[in-house]
DNA sequence: ATGATTTGGCAATACCTATTGTCAGAATTC
DNA sequence: GAATTCTGACAATAGGTATTGCCAAATCAT
């Protein structure tokens, strides 16, 4: 009965929120494997569990319906590709085109390297409700953010629907390749990516 | 009992399979504006048939399952915007640049002016099935090759995933302008997609 | 008019999946 | 080792929709 000695209780060597949380991590690793080879629209919140190596009573521990899994999962991939991508850019110095190359060279391995990771990030999942549409947008805007920044000059005048068409392009090179099994080198796709980077340039 | 008696009978003026026709092109016209606004996975048959004016029933007389009429509908759009753009630039004349000026114009027209339909298909529809994707691949490609063949050289060699590259570009250049309400001048939005298109010329 | 055919509406079927509820047994504390 | 809390499996509920089946009213042919 007593609350303080009830919270502090431990099992296998961990408080209830630090389960919690690894319960909750191991339904986003999963729904990011789950999704990403199923898609989305053709997994049901078993097989997570199952891929998790949970039962669905722990589902709804962490998520109040299905789509909030989604968003979860589809927010940590997108920050996953986003901080190794800028810290791509980091590594090799100031110039803006290499800046940019490095971090274009960098997206296109990372998308081979997780082809499950990708396809969540890459298969559209517009409309599936407002909340999920809204965290596809921030995330897309990061990224654009993001190359932008390495590629503009510093104080230049950002043309927002130049960024989304770049970004645009840049993703269906993705697809494209992916679809044709990462067959030309990670090389070669940057070089035509940075093509259509250079758009901003004026 | 009569074969040819009864393959001749009319109704409402016409004949069965003319009868037959116009049902289903009511179903493919009703999807386009169900499901550009709706979306695919939020639309069910009933609703298509109700927006028809149809019952159910002759959704299977024309269609064997949902995918098909989703198919049919994404084809009859594309063929449509893809029509009007050609049309655009042959009445333009030849120079190359003017041309495809001209097409994106068109297609952007065309998007402000039917959005149920562009909604259909700029939101992406992929991992429904096997099918699905094909036709969507194939529209893309088609509607790829003609924005090429507008800007390109004559016997310039193509770079497919540049091309596919662009062509997502103005995608997302066209959904970006819908999120915010068609608000900047078609003019305007043309000459922003044209950037990426240049850069196809080398 | 009368019989045949088409039409439109609706019920019945058949699944499928999300979400909640229950419970016996395992792990932990004291 | 006894009481308590956590865990995992599974049943039960709930709701939605695709697909099929059926029938009465309308339409046509003769």
């Amino acid at each position: 009965m007593n609350t303080a000695t009830t919270a502090k209780r431990r099992y296998r060597g961990s408080a209830v929120e630090e389960r919690r949380a690894q319960r909750r991590q191991q339904l986003i690793d999963a729904a990011i494997e789950v999704y990403g080879s199923n898609g989305y629209r053709h997994s049901g919140v078993k097989q997570v569990c199952d891929a998790a190596g949970l039962t669905q009573r722990y589902f709804y521990e962490s998520f109040g319906h299905s789509d909030e899994l989604l968003i979860a999962a589809y927010e940590q991939a997108a920050r996953s590709v986003r901080e190794s991508n800028m810290a791509a850019a980091e590594a090799v110095g100031s110039d803006r085109v290499v800046r940019s190359r490095a971090m274009l060279f960098d997206y296109f391995q990372k998308m081979k390297d997780e082809p499950n990771l990708a396809r969540l990030l890459l298969t559209d999942i517009r409309g599936i409700s407002p909340q999920v549409d809204r965290a596809i947008d921030d995330a897309l805007r990061a990224s654009s953010d993001d190359m932008t920044r390495a590629l503009a000059k510093p104080g230049q005048q950002f043309d927002e629907m130049l960024q989304a068409g770049i970004l645009g392009g840049v993703i269906h090179i993705a697809l494209h390749w992916m679809a044709r099994g990462c067959d030309v080198p990670v090389e070669q796709v940057t070089e035509t990516a940075l093509k259509l980077g250079v758009a901003l340039l004026d």
